[in-house]
DNA sequence: GAATTCGTTTGCGTATGCATTGTTGGCAGT
DNA sequence: ACTGCCAACAATGCATACGCAAACGAATTC
């Protein structure tokens, strides 16, 4: 079931608004200004000014603005006073950052989903992912086991219950969305990642918090270090 | 050395800008008006529209929008298409997801902090935090705790070297201020926390990132679950 | 030949006007 | 008296205009 070969999903799933949507021009110009950077259609490096954005967009100045305001918040664009907006590209420095973020954040997602009085009910999305990640792997099918992967982080982010947690990692997720794709089809098969997921699944499921936490934090430093010791043989200043 | 009664510290300097400010209009609304809100010049539910702002600020409703954009963001207002700004109210609910994320966040510093090639180095801001703390606590200032508690955690945030961890507990830290200005007054004096903090530091520069992380942990999880039945016990539904 | 200075151009920060949309209050009908 | 509809108003979202400041280039001088 993959998508496409670059792009595993639409980038609009990632932000945060959900279903609300709202035609306003700042907003929409928001969205589409971020599905060309996570989509690599606006290149990591690229300076773009406000009068560029805007006759691309079809638009003013204004909703633009508030538009690239909201990226710069969102840590995806650097704003320079005289020079537009940067996309901002990501070392493994930023992953290093990133990842140990989520190594403080998603445990504690797992925990509190394990700690709910039902801990089984309502994990059907997360079933879903880890089957789909399961059968992307024996299928050898990177980009899907990555749309898979995805679903099921956003997914237990969403669930825990903590819409701040949840913004968070949805945030450095965003982030690192263009460095994951990169390192997508370099990496050996993730096998262990996928058989990772599934017991913390399973330890959610069967209300354990802290095995779910433990093997979560486990899962997450060693995918971590995987990753970034990638990124780092693989010569690349910046992706 | 308590600076006031309700106010513990100019609010400024939980931004994160540092110190290289431009006097744009734009960014001095931002910082007044988020100052406002933590001082609680703008009670917690005040509809502000951007005509009213405008005036009051000196603007026109430009900067003071881009401005509000940016406050939306921090999760410190809510922008309602016809009623302008609302200043957010923090309920029990919202503490409980603030303590949670800095349970994670926070013990990741402090490991992090200690993990470094020299841990003991560059401590002084910490170590002089702490000491603040048990003057304090001896004295029995409350304010001047908080004042040297925020001292202790913002810097322990910003020491560790991650600065996307750092901008998220100084995020959270802010949306919680007034919540903890408010708790102050009601709760005992806080010898554990204090004690704990010290034992944290202690941690931290003997190069011990495991112990260092368990014992911050555990003082998150003690005093967040404290502090928020406090708030549920006093009654109010927010802040 | 190189460096410095001045002029021009371009991008941006801010202000303001306009059109759209939502809300509220009043009036009428039941 | 209550409810529903309509109209007027107000706030906002967006476009555009204006002035300033910085950067680039060219020319002149040392």
């Amino acid at each position: 079931m993959a998508t496409g070969p670059v792009s595993p999903r639409a980038p609009q799933a990632l932000d945060g608004e959900g279903q609300g949507r709202q035609p306003t021009a700042a907003g929409q110009a928001h969205a589409r200004l971020k599905a060309m950077i996570l989509d690599n259609l606006l290149p990591p490096g690229a300076q773009l000014l406000e009068g560029e954005l805007a006759l691309r967009l079809g638009l003013s100045r204004t909703p633009v603005r508030e538009a690239m305001v909201r990226l710069e918040q969102e840590g995806l664009v650097a704003i320079t006073p005289r020079h537009g907006m940067r996309v901002l590209p990501i070392a493994a420095a930023d992953m290093r950052e990133i990842y140990e973020v989520l190594t403080s954040l998603e445990p504690m997602a797992a925990e509190l989903l394990a700690r709910r009085p039902e801990p089984a009910a309502g994990l059907g999305r997360l079933e879903q992912a880890c089957g789909a990640m399961e059968q992307a792997l024996a299928a050898q099918d990177r980009p899907a086991w990555a749309e898979a992967d995805e679903a099921f982080h956003l997914g237990l982010a969403e669930l825990c219950g903590n819409r701040r947690l949840a913004g968070m990692v949805m945030q450095v997720w965003e982030q690192s969305h263009r460095a994951r794709l990169f390192t997508l089809h370099q990496r050996p098969l993730p096998a262990r990642s996928t058989a990772e997921h599934r017991r913390v699944l399973e330890a959610i499921a069967a209300g354990e918090p802290e095995r779910a936490h433990a093997l979560y934090r486990r899962h997450r430093r060693r995918s971590g270090a995987e990753l970034i010791s990638l990124i780092e043989r693989s010569g690349v200043a910046w992706l």
